[in-house]
DNA sequence: CCAGACGTTGTT
DNA sequence: GTCTGG
DNA sequence: CCAGACGTTGTT
DNA sequence: GTCTGG
C-alpha cells in the first residue's frame, strides 16, 4: 500500500541528472517544476498531487503527472472523478487482468523517485504514521502505471499515474 | 441481450 | 458509529 | 487510506 | 474498450 509519500524537487530530479545533461536539469526547473506540487513533504494521493514521472517513452527526461490512472476508456469529466480515488494503486498481481489498468501495464510503465512514504499502523485502537525510507536517504523508486487522457471538453491532455503495489516481502 | 462497472486498503 | 473530503 | 465532521435558520 | 451481473 502506498497512499502518503514525501517528495523532494532533489530526488525528484535525482534520475534526470544521472542520465540527462546539466541543460535538460535546468529545463526541467524552469518548466516544468512550476506546474507540480514539489516540493512534497507529506501528500496523501487523495489531495491527487502532481509530480514528475519517468515514463519508458521518456525514460531520462521526466513529464509532469497527476496521481491517480484515468483509464483510457473513461469518456466523461464525471466518470473520472468517480474512477480517481480507485487507482492510486494498482495491485501488481491483477494489472494484466483488469479492465482499468491492463493497457497501461502493457504499453505504459513508469518510474517515480520518492524520497520516503509514510505507513499507518494501528496499536491500542490508535492509528500513528511511520516514515518509510532508504537508511542512506537514497531515492525509493517506486513502480508505476501511467496514461495520458484526452478532456473530451477542453481537449486538454491529463497525464496521470498509479503506483504498483505487490504483497508484503 | 443491455446496463453499468471498471478499484484500493486493512483485519486487534 | 458512520460518512465525507482530501 | 486517514482525519474530521456529524446541523439548522434567515438574509443586506 | 471490455467485462460482469441481472
Amino acid at each position: 500500500m502506498c497512499y502518503d509519500i514525501k517528495a523532494t524537487i532533489e530526488t525528484q530530479l535525482k534520475r534526470a541528472q544521472r542520465k540527462g545533461d546539466a541543460q535538460a536539469v535546468d529545463e526541467i526547473m524552469e518548466t516544468l517544476i512550476p506546474l507540480t506540487h514539489l516540493p512534497i513533504y507529506h501528500s496523501s494521493g487523495f489531495s491527487r498531487p502532481e509530480l514528475l514521472i519517468y515514463t519508458d517513452r521518456s525514460p531520462d527526461f521526466p513529464e509532469v503527472a497527476k496521481w491517480g490512472l484515468v483509464p483510457h476508456w473513461v469518456r466523461k469529466k464525471a466518470d473520472m472523478k468517480k474512477q480517481w480515488n480507485n487507482t492510486l494503486n494498482a495491485r501488481g498481481e491483477t494489472i494484466f487482468k483488469l479492465n482499468s489498468f491492463r493497457k497501461a501495464a502493457n504499453e505504459s510503465r513508469c518510474l517515480i523517485y520518492i524520497d520516503g512514504l509514510y505507513e499507518h499502523h494501528n496499536f491500542e485502537k490508535q492509528t500513528y504514521p511511520f516514515y518509510i525510507f532508504n537508511k542512506d536517504h537514497s531515492p525509493i523508486i517506486l513502480a508505476g502505471l501511467f496514461n495520458e487522457w484526452i478532456n473530451p471538453e477542453t481537449m486538454g491532455k491529463l497525464l496521470t499515474f498509479s503506483i504498483v503495489t505487490t504483497t508484503g516481502n
